[in-house]
DNA sequence: GTCTATATTGAGATAGAC
DNA sequence: GTCTATCTCAATATAGAC
């Protein structure tokens, strides 16, 4: 079910990388990435600071493979015929719930990449792969426009961004606990972009 | 024009605390608020850290300055007839409006305290009064649902949500040099809020 | 109102014992 | 694989001269 690369179990039960990073990328949206200190890290591990460092070389590689989680998940939902064949509208609705699912079962990695400002090289790397994710997506709003599918009175970028402003505020609020799956998330999402929220005529779009 | 408390200009023309504060809310949204250092601060504003001090009293201070104009903002936008008198689905988007004027209009102290964590008291306590501001608006879509304005689909509660995650996404792009004026981008948010993105029978709403 | 200098604390990271 | 102890550097904040 991991998107990633998989990590090889080493030493004794309890951690692998995997469940150390879940641990680590929750301190770092706790604090933010840069104000979280090893000392936090290793208390929430509840281990000491070099053991820790026995387990990753430096804090920055933590973030790394916190982002490719969330790269990867993101960059996987266009790997589907569904997203690059057919009509714009349906490829778009395709992606929409892709990014939902992305954004509820990868939620911590995910606000992780959002929240990132670019102040390093492995930073300002992430940020360009997620732009490119944006770049595709804002073709395919194009591309529905092109097609007659996108109302006539919104360009297709804004469009994009506020569509895509609204999917990624998901990880501010969603959790998976709550009372809401993904595939209702999804949903609902798909209908707002979709129709709005004013009362509707109601024709079914599926 | 200001909303908040004015600041009597003292010492020699250059700053005023609110135009340090400018500077030092751009550096904090750069860095992240914890992980901007007074050092960071003092060279943006051309200065020694202690001539920082002189201004203000500590990094919490400027902290909670900045929170109160995106705040105040907020909150203004209820201070009017149209948000608490008429039919819900006009004071939503009425509020609408005026959160994506502030969105725009005080992008960089909204961006502050959209990314608060909750890590010291005054962080909490601002977060509370953003959630206060949130409550007054689910109450809103409560109130358009039982007046018949709302699509009978969709949880008000979700709803509000998403609409309002989509306006709060609007500070990590929208640029007051770009090409969309306020007006127009909260004239936009409207219609997708209210109908969607789908090609419309296109009644104009007003 | 701004400066240099400094007190104090905690950061990321390493050494080396067990 | 984990620990204690420690290195080095930078953080917030203050003292006191100009």
């Amino acid at each position: 079910m991991t998107t990633t690369t998989e990590a090889p179990r080493r030493g004794r039960p309890g951690y692998d990388r995997d469940g150390m990073l879940a641990v680590i990328v929750a301190a770092f949206n706790d604090h933010g990435y840069d104000a979280t200190s090893l000392g936090i890290i290793a208390q929430r591990l509840g281990l000491s600071k070099s053991a820790v460092y026995h387990h990753f070389s430096s804090k920055e590689e933590m973030l790394e493979l916190a982002l490719e989680k969330a790269l990867g998940a993101l960059e996987q939902v266009f790997d589907s015929p569904q997203a690059t064949e057919g009509p714009a509208d349906l490829r778009i609705r395709h992606v929409l719930r892709g990014a939902v699912r992305v954004a509820c079962e990868q939620q911590p990695y995910l606000t992780l990449l959002l929240r990132l400002r670019g102040n390093t090289d492995a930073q300002r790397h992430a940020m360009e792969r997620r732009r490119a994710f944006d770049q595709r997506l804002r073709r395919l709003f194009e591309l529905a426009r092109d097609e007659g599918a996108l109302r006539e009175d919104m360009d297709p970028g804004v469009a994009e961004r506020l569509t895509f402003g609204l999917v990624n505020s998901l990880v501010e609020w969603y959790r998976p606990d709550g009372p809401m799956t993904p595939d209702e998330l999804a949903k609902a999402v798909v209908a707002f972009v979709r129709s709005g929220l004013r009362v509707s005529e109601s024709r079914d779009y599926r």
